[in-house]
DNA sequence: CATTATTGATAGTATTACTATTATATTTGC
DNA sequence: GCAAATATAATAGTAATACTATCAATAATG
């Protein structure tokens, strides 16, 4: 995570805030607060009211900037998706083998990293694990086909069809690239969570990286294996 | 759906309710009837006042069944597993081989049905539903390991259980049984809501049978060919 | 037929998810 | 440097949610 673009800012769409988070201190606030408290009680617990005592400031002013909880868990999982596309163009720039791109690509979705990255004040580990256990709350509503339409998803769907390009690189007449990739990122976020609260629905390694092991051998299988 | 056992019934963990909703007319109410709520509304919007009115019964009689809304999703979805892990020993009965038993688990697991089938009140379609766009709510909160100590991912990880056995047949040396498992069910659970409301994460096929496909290719690749 | 368990009817509470209003700062444009 | 615009603070209020409590009416059971 050495060279960063000093002027890069991640892009979310207008509609998944009221006013600009980034345009002011309050809202850089809400954003890191929420992040942190969110990881800390659960998307679930975490209300506009706790945020506003623990920023002190009033629960309204945070209304100003997303007019629901809902709507920052969207904004901040866009976020994320935007950051890993990011990641992804950096990792995967100058190499020309698709398949080693494809392995880098699975490697940084599915590696869990501890050390304390702060990104336009976003703490990237507790952001991580935000979109382990709570993206997924985000989609699986009676709203999805409403939310979809303003955008909520689209950084998440550019960088699947960022990587699906790799596949189709790797085997083009392969069927499946989407469904092989959000059953990679969505089996690889649950993995983490069963690996620590419900062991039996996973295989916890000791090697650190298992399950980056078991999803690139999963993908690359799947995707040159087929007829 | 010829054979059912007529004395049959679908255990579960005395810790999931209040009092047994079978042992009642409004247990067996609030059971099937929030079932199709669920559906209709969303878990989100569901709620025991909603319920009551529609089952014409005060809401505070729906609280002596259980203790929480989310107690009732847990509930049903542990029933569905409990019928799961029943289809699954018919279907699977007296079939040597293992290969074989394990391609008619993943159908069993990734076919839509849409056939109005009751069982013990339970309308079997709109359960389904309910287990693929809700169920993962179920885990994905704060207080999951006070929860799974209390048995509610029990059916769940019986039927995993059962399911690993079968990859151990065929591979006795395979490391990821439960791993692969939980990709499959929850991925395969994924891809049919996907390709309802966010048809970019996944890839659509004309075939009703896409998705048992691709999870059985998927399944079986990785489990004949690991070192 | 009396006891016990179950449900209905009703009320009440703290919290949530907001909206509205007015006052006070702060920034910006000229 | 001052007015105008804008952002935030402070406060209040509302409908709904997620419960808990109480007591009467009814049904089941021994």
């Amino acid at each position: 995570m050495k060279n960063l673009l000093s002027n890069f800012k991640i892009s979310i769409n207008q509609n998944l805030f009221i006013k600009e988070p980034s345009s002011s201190e309050l809202g850089k606030k809400i954003v890191s607060n929420s992040i942190e408290m969110i990881d800390e009680i659960g998307f679930e617990n975490f209300t506009f009211r706790k945020l506003g005592l623990k920023i002190d400031s009033p629960e309204a002013s945070i209304y100003r900037y997303f007019e629901s909880k809902n709507q920052l868990l969207v904004y901040i999982t866009s976020w994320y998706w935007g950051w890993m596309e990011y990641r992804l163009v950096l990792e995967t720039a100058n190499i020309d083998s698709a398949e080693t791109r494809f392995e880098k690509a699975i490697a940084l979705i599915t590696t869990v990293n501890n050390d304390k990255l702060i990104i336009e004040g976003v703490e990237i580990s507790k952001l991580h694990k935000i979109v382990i256990s709570e993206s997924s709350k985000s989609y699986l509503t009676k709203d999805v086909d409403k939310v979809n339409k303003e955008g909520a998803f689209h950084n998440y769907k550019q960088f699947v069809a960022r990587l699906a390009d790799i596949i189709k690189e790797i085997n083009p007449s392969y069927k499946f690239p989407h469904m092989l990739l959000s059953t990679i990122i969505e089996g690889a976020h649950l993995q983490v969570f069963f690996a620590e609260h419900l062991p039996r629905l996973t295989n916890k390694q000791k090697s650190s990286n298992y399950i980056t092991t078991f999803y690139t051998n999963l993908g690359l299988q799947s995707i040159k294996n087929s007829k």
